[in-house]
This record gives structure tokens, sequence and C-alpha cells, in this order.
DNA sequence: AGCCTTTGACCAGCG
DNA sequence: TCGCTGGTCAAAGGC
């Protein structure tokens, strides 16, 4: 019915976007000269923090500086550690790309105000997301701290929340049930098997073709679902270090997503492997993108969460350098910051 | 056996 | 018409 051509339009979900204040570049927050790489709370102040400002802002201002400033969305790092956004484009495709570090352009990260931040924390999702710190405490643990006060936030926004997100429940299902899979490939963790399987979406898919892609190191694969009748194609770009860097969607889906863990039901489902009881971190931040997706930025929860987001994407980008160790120093002092800040914050309420 | 990926060939659109 | 390119087909082989 559907056809790509006459085009499902799915329409991109309209999400707000929170902002934070004006930043340096972020190269330059890679090029301090000495060339170290700065740990993700280095990074996180220097995002923050105001150019001509010295001093250290606490972290709840922080916090307040992301919920005032519309337009700034944060970098959404797949599992792969590539940065991916993705959008939909124009005739119902919804695409994903990589993202530049100087402009991070990307899906948000948000919460839904069901999905308390302790159980987002103690998700395995989550601990994939954010491997055991290099330096004896893990971002998790460290994190509790503010994820105390995005319950505490959460509680207080609940009517808000509440409100705003009544229209993301159903309506935006078949669009942005889909929208994160870009991300779930996880090329350490199942580095012979997913090589080639791009995303966890749900739905199964047969490869059908593959190109490289002219001028340039990428190539491209062509799926389709294998459901009968089911019209709906995708292309994957990915780079020759087997990222994906881009996710083409053509088409709607006919039928409903084939169910994950049924045992035996004939299905010639290639992908539902990876949807099997002993979810790995693909699935269940496959699950999580799709929570995020769904819902709309709205409470103080979702912009502390985004927060958190940042800092597992700064987790990432720091992993793929190297860690001095008087970063890792800056790192300390800069969690114990957060501690004393969501003290600070307890003691308020 | 059935489904998958791989990969070269083929086809259509475009300049 | 020709060459290029993107998209698809289908045979072969693997799991």
């Amino acid at each position: 019915m559907a056809e790509q051509g006459t085009s499902s339009k799915l329409s991109a979900p309209t999400r707000p976007t929170i902002a934070l204040p004006p930043t340096p570049a972020m190269d330059s927050l890679f090029s301090d000269g000495s060339g170290l790489s700065p740990g993700p709370m280095t990074l996180v102040s220097a995002f923050f923090s105001n150019q001509d400002s010295t001093e250290n802002r606490p972290f709840s201002q922080l916090l307040a500086g992301a919920m005032a400033s519309p337009g700034y969305r944060l970098p959404y790092s797949s599992m792969d550690g590539s940065l991916m956004d993705v959008c939909f484009n124009d005739g119902g495709e919804k695409r994903s790309e990589p993202l530049n570090f100087s402009v991070p352009n990307s899906a948000l990260f948000t919460v839904p105000p069901r999905l308390s931040p302790s159980g987002l924390l103690n998700s395995p999702a989550f601990y994939c997301l954010s491997p055991q710190s290099p330096f004896g405490i893990s971002h998790q643990q460290a994190l509790a701290q503010v994820t105390a006060q995005a319950a505490i936030a959460q509680s207080l926004n609940h009517e808000e929340t509440s409100s705003q997100m009544a229209p993301s429940a159903s309506g935006l299902q078949s669009s942005t049930m889909e929208y994160a899979e870009a991300s779930q490939f996880d090329g350490k963790n199942q580095p012979s098997v997913a090589v080639d399987k791009p995303a966890e979406d749900g739905y199964n898919w047969r490869k059908y073709g593959q190109k490289p892609i002219k001028g340039c190191e990428y190539s491209r694969s062509y799926y389709k679902c294998t459901h009968l009748k089911c019209p709906v194609k995708k292309k994957v770009e990915r780079s020759t270090d087997g990222l994906i860097t881009e996710i083409l969607y053509k088409g709607a889906h006919n039928h409903e997503k084939p169910q994950p863990n049924k045992q035996g039901t004939g299905s010639s489902d290639g992908n539902a492997n990876s949807q099997a009881p002993e979810l790995g971190c693909q699935g269940l931040t496959g699950n999580l993108n799709k929570l995020n997706a769904a819902v709309p930025v709205c409470s103080n929860l979702g912009k502390i969460m985004n927060l958190l987001k940042l800092q597992n994407y700064l987790d990432q980008v720091r992993m793929r350098n190297t860690v001095t160790k008087r970063v890792e120093t800056k790192e300390i002092i800069m969690m114990n910051r957060i501690r004393k800040e969501g003290m600070l914050l307890r003691k308020l309420r």
C-alpha cells in the first residue's frame, strides 16, 4: 500500500530540544596543546562554561543553563562509538548520519517519565553505554548522585511531564520505534555476526545487494524486509571500518513487528537471534533508544538525562583517546563536584 | 532444508 | 548513443 515512491510519509516526531550555553568549538577541547585528550567531565565542564568565565560553575547551574537555552541537541553515540544522527528526510525516508565532533547534532536523549533514573542506570543497556571508568568508580556509580536528583525532579515535574508527553505514545510509534536503530550495532561485542547486521529494529531484513559508493570509502548495503509482501527497504552505508554512517528507509511496514522471543515460530528470522533472552547491549540499548525517541524532552529529568547522555558520549570520546593521569585527576575532581552538588540540591529540597 | 550473505551481472535513469 | 551510477537480481556458497 504505502509504497516507497508514494511513500509512507513517516513524519518526523517533533521533539523539543534543549539548548546549552554558547560553547567553545569542540575542536578546541581536544587541542590543549599537550596533545592529551580531556576526560569526559573535563569536557563537560568546558562544554558548559562560558569562554570568558574562568570560575567553575556549579553543576546545578550547568543544569539550569541546559534547561534554559533552546535549540541545542546533544550528541547521540551509537554502540559502536560512531556518532549518529537519526532523522527523517523528505518522502518518508528516515536517515541516520554521522556526526562531526564540532557539530554535535544528533538525536536527543530523552527519558520517559515512567522510567526511573535508577532503573535506567541499573539497566544493562545503560551499563553497556557507560563502561567502567578506568579510575575505579564506574560512571554509573558516580552518576547515581545526579540521578537521585533526577528522581526528585521527576516527581516534581510529573504533572508537567504527563501533560506534554501525550502525543508521543501511539501516534508516533510506527516512525519512532525504528527511530534509533542505527545506533544499536556494536561491533565490539558482536564482531563477526553483527558486522553486517546494521540494526535491530524489531523487523527482519534480508540483504540483497551491496555496492561501493563512488568516490568515497563507504559501501552501501541494501536490505529488504523479509515479511511477506512488505515493501520496506533500507540502505545502510558503512565506512571501511564497519561503522554505520547512514541508514535510509523506504516505505512503511504493512505488518506488525515479529515477536522477538517467539521460539520455533518458523520465522525466517535471522535477526530474531539478536533479540534472544540474553539481550545484549544491542537489544536493550535499542529498547532504551526507542523509549528515548518516543518521549519528548519535557522535564528537568529529561535535561538531566541529557547531561548523563552527554557524559556517556564523552566517555566514548575519551575511550578513543589516551587518558592521562592528569586528566583523570581532573575528572575525579569534577565527579566530586557533582556529588557535592547533588547533596546540595537534596538539601535545598 | 531453508534462510542468509556475497558478489557479479543486469537494468534503468540521467547527463 | 554512450558512459556512469544507483538499485536490483540471482546464482553460489555458508550456516
